[in-house]
DNA sequence: TTCCAGGGGTAGA
DNA sequence: TCTACCCATGGA
């Protein structure tokens, strides 16, 4: 029996899936012709009988075919009905993480009315951002796009996802992304070999943290812990500055801050300073009218409007 | 060949 | 707090 999670509306799953390049990345894939997304994941990993599961999800919808705010959840590589109610909590727990399900966006919506740029998101249900299963997972790959072409984060990912990374019972070509004990396992040169260059030891630091139990990541994802305690505690990463912490606190629901890299600076000069060169400054000054919804504002502006 | 990408750490002021 | 410099790698 496939697993149904509701969702709070409006809810549209490709927009979650297209809310950034994280689909790009391995284990995800998308389905466009059929709308599904998938990935590799595991579970069981804190009673330490994990095991690897494949998830396909894809929105449901009502008998004249239009969707509705549910998703459906098929499980690759184990046999459903034979999962207990905790594994499929767990699987529960993960999806509704991975496209922020349970998040009301309404006070978004209804302070994005009065900005034409930011007009089409209730429309379009946007503002909901896609996550990895587990934050270690989009700790790793965050670290992974910084200072490198996107095209470098995708073979960074990939690397770490065949060398390392759990294989599907009945489909090992296909592997979950590389859990805390895998990386911790490898030495920074041979994680320098994958690739990874000077990140290898910001990657292999993290990892043998959290799989030592001296840094507790899940932590950061309390509703209501203060944005300056999480960005503290994300910055206190080797390997995670400014631009990685607004990343990811967008990700753990805080939007105070503007991821700013090359492209950020790119679309605020064209757009307010004529293609003159602007700094993080500049890029600040032009979403600070947003205040909490900021990150959000700048993630889903339409430079076109 | 040179430059730079979905930056960050560190030393020195 | 701010600046200069270094960091691996691959694509343009």
């Amino acid at each position: 029996m496939a697993l149904r999670i509701p969702a709070v509306p409006p809810f549209d799953l490709t927009a979650v899936v297209k809310s950034h390049g994280w689909v790009q990345l391995p284990p995800f894939e998308w389905d466009d012709d059929n709308r599904e997304l998938r990935t590799v994941t595991e579970i069981g990993a804190d009673d330490e009988d994990r095991r690897v599961v494949g998830l396909r999800v894809e929105q449901l919808t009502d008998s004249d075919g239009r969707p509705v705010p549910k998703v459906r959840v098929v499980c690759e590589g184990i046999d459903e009905d034979m999962l207990g109610e905790a594994a499929r909590e767990e699987i529960r727990e993960q999806v509704t993480w991975m496209l922020g399900l349970d998040q009301d966006l309404a006070p978004f919506y209804r302070f994005a009315r009065g900005e034409p740029a930011l007009a089409h998101v209730e429309a379009q249900a946007q503002g909901r951002i896609l996550h990895s299963p587990t934050l270690f997972e989009d700790t790793v790959k965050t670290i992974l796009t910084t200072n490198t072409a996107w095209s470098g984060t995708i073979r960074m990912t990939r690397a770490l996802v065949e060398a390392l990374g759990d294989p599907l019972p009945d489909a090992p070509t296909r592997r979950a992304f590389p859990h805390p004990e895998a990386i911790a396992a490898t030495t920074d040169a041979e994680l320098r070999e994958l690739g990874l260059g000077y990140r290898a030891p910001y990657v292999g630091t993290l990892a043998r943290e959290v799989a030592a139990g001296k840094r507790d990541l899940k932590a950061l994802k309390q509703s209501d812990l203060p944005t300056d305690e999480a960005r503290r505690r994300l910055l206190d990463i080797k390997g995670i500055g400014a631009y990685a912490a607004a990343s990811l606190l967008m990700l753990l629901g805080h939007y105070e801050d503007l991821p700013i890299d090359s492209w950020a600076r790119k679309m605020v000069s064209e757009r307010w300073h004529a293609g003159e060169p602007v700094g993080e400054a500049e890029v600040k000054a032009a979403f600070r009218q947003f205040g909490r919804w900021k990150g959000l504002a700048y993630w889903f502006w339409d430079w076109s409007a």
